[in-house]
DNA sequence: ATACTTGCAAATGATTTGCCAGTGT
DNA sequence: ACACTGGCAAATCATTTGCAAGTAT
């Protein structure tokens, strides 16, 4: 795999929905899943696989990394799920529950924004006019400096 | 360090040049460096710090390499290197030589391209507008599908 | 001479894998 | 019942670090 999922996105909007995914793959639900799943809803973004074993710090039962991992493989590779690279360090995971996130981030602040595709339109135009590509940045993120840390100099994050 | 480099970029045009560089930064010029940097030279794209390591495939005498790495982490300090992170695994390092690189990746097929920034002034306008992100495309790529794998209907690498 | 560098080994962080016991269907 | 999963330990990959010995200036 260079970088991208296998899947198209799949909408589970709960998590009961996301239950009726795995199993509608033909998956079975363990215990281990729907605790990733609630942590991947609980969560406001997107998780690293790390932090879900932890149980989002405690609020949940603490999981095996490695079945963690194993799962999330797993849900990338129905759709259910994404991972990201913000940044150096560990990949981040999200559900693709209400379609495809794209992220752009401040390399000065250190800032991730997740958006709605329809708002980077006019970026995929002028990549595939520039290109010939179709673009997609829910995997390696849009990287730049955002203007507050323009206006304040800001080159380099802490 | 979040994901960008400190200094601006050094055009140093020749391995003499780029040897100057080193040492008018009051760094000093070692067997090791002259080797990392005459790699580097002698590659067509970037190079992962092991490849730098085995010479190039034998091309050059091995390399520890821990030294490789702390020679271009030094070396990115100073504007002289660059690294991209083309999908997953190993970064992959760069002279900054005729200035700054931006690269596309087309996730389907694994061909990467490195551009020069001018070539994406329009991308960045588009970002600028659809985010207030000034964006690079020097550490992460560009990703997408290129026009001939979407043609050819693929959408995952083998 | 002396501070900067290297080599080598060991540590770290992220992720994967093997294997056998446990369990969802 | 039986194939799919989980736990746990160990392996792997990329990168970093500690420290004594070597060397550029």
């Amino acid at each position: 795999m260079t970088v991208s999922s296998l899947r198209s996105p799949v909408h589970a909007d709960t998590l009961d929905a996301a239950f009726d995914v795995v199993r509608s793959e033909g998956l079975r639900l363990s215990a281990t899943r729907r605790m990733v799943l609630q942590a991947l809803f609980a969560a406001d973004g997107p998780l690293t696989a790390e932090r879900i074993a932890t149980g989002l710090d405690g609020r949940f039962p603490p999981l095996e990394v490695a079945s963690v991992y194993r799962n999330l493989e797993t849900f990338e590779s129905i759709g259910l799920v994404r991972h990201v690279h913000l940044g150096h360090g560990a990949g981040r995971y999200a559900l693709t529950r209400a379609g495809e996130r794209e992220y752009v981030l401040c390399e000065a602040c250190g800032d991730a924004r997740a958006l709605p595709p329809a708002e980077l339109d006019d970026v995929r135009a002028a990549v595939r006019a520039a290109t010939g590509l179709d673009a997609r940045f829910s995997h390696f993120p849009i990287v730049g400096v955002c203007a507050t840390c323009r206006e304040e100099g800001r080159r380099a994050h802490p």
